[in-house]
DNA sequence: TCCTATGTTGGACAGGTGTCCAGTCAGGTG
DNA sequence: CACCTGACTGGACACCTGTCCAACATAGGA
């Protein structure tokens, strides 16, 4: 349970945890990565890992997390509503598509049942809300909550689709964009 | 590789193992399963398990494509594009829903790089397609590419949050209702 | 009837997962 | 400066996963 309440010591552990984890990543792939090699990367005991990583998928979850908030993206009130949101679309994906493994990892991850994993669940859920939220409303006009969710649905959907290997990342941003073209069709 | 020329010795072994799988899966939960157990309740060994489902992942994609197209639905023509596709929304949650324990099994396990799964992971995917695309269709037009990706991606997404547990499987029937009518508002 | 092909078996194997706990060590407190 | 709190350690634990292989048994052909 990283982040609630921890000293710097334990703070300094969990960056360098979480820091080791993502070199790990990128060096062997999440099938080979295991928490006590991210442990031994760390240069700190297994059992120490497991004090705040509850498990690998919370490990992949809460990485992915900091990567996806890490950077703001620029949230623009130019063009249209189309525009911005076939924008922030491609800004998504984008930001997704630069740690290719840990996109790879967390799909399967943010599956799992663990409490810490539902939590950051809800966090990147709401977070992918509030970005479409506000590039769909308009000064005038708050978003429609029905085209909302589906333009939601439908990039999780194309998350999932990646993550199975179906589409590449790379594919995804132009499926998105037209996809954003077809349901605002009839909702402008 | 379950069905691949087996004599019927091995296609009764199979049968046996699945069957067996489903039970346990209701009786147990898709968590506490493992194919041991699965294999002791066909009253089979480990080993002959083995040697017909590669993994657990693999048990549960079998499971769920053999519950999906063993009842085919009716694919009416009548009414409008809009109903049919609604109609499908409805009747494909619905017959996901009569296992509840099958659906929160397969969606992780759909995820799984077993080559197995990759294999039923794409005839799964077709078969959505297809359903969705006999309904979208017209006698005299066919089905828009773009409108139809958007559909799946959108099926996919909720069938994703299904199994994250951020909605019901009673919920996503009329959220996808409500997504029809979203999307189609401007692709009549 | 015997033989043989082949499906099935038991059991060991090498890994991985997450848990637990008694013991160690260092930094801040008195 | 001695102490003591609390983070960290080492290592064992129970369990699961998927693989392998020599041995067994049984049905169908000779």
């Amino acid at each position: 349970m990283p982040r609630q309440g921890l000293n710097p010591r334990q703070a300094e552990t969990v960056e360098r945890l979480l820091a080791a984890g993502l070199e790990e990543l990128r060096a062997v792939g999440h099938e080979a990565l295991t928490v006590r090699t991210v442990a031994q990367r760390a240069g700190v005991s297994p059992a120490t890992a497991y004090t705040y990583l509850a498990s690998k998928n919370h490990l992949f979850a809460e990485l992915f997390w900091r990567h996806l908030t890490s950077a703001q993206l620029a949230r623009t009130t130019a063009g249209t509503a189309v525009q911005r949101l076939q924008a922030t679309m491609r800004a998504l994906t984008a930001r997704i598509v630069e740690e290719p493994e840990l996109a790879a990892a967390v799909t399967p991850a943010l599956l799992g049942a663990d409490p810490d994993v539902a939590r950051l669940r809800l966090r990147i859920g709401a977070e992918f809300l509030s970005r479409f939220e506000s590039a769909l409303a308009e000064p005038d006009r708050p978003a429609d909550p029905g085209v909302l969710e589906v333009l939601v649905l439908t990039f999780s959907g194309a998350l999932l689709q990646a993550g199975m290997g179906l589409m590449t990342y790379d594919e995804i941003a132009e499926r998105l964009v037209a996809a954003v073209e077809v349901i605002m069709r009839g909702n402008r």
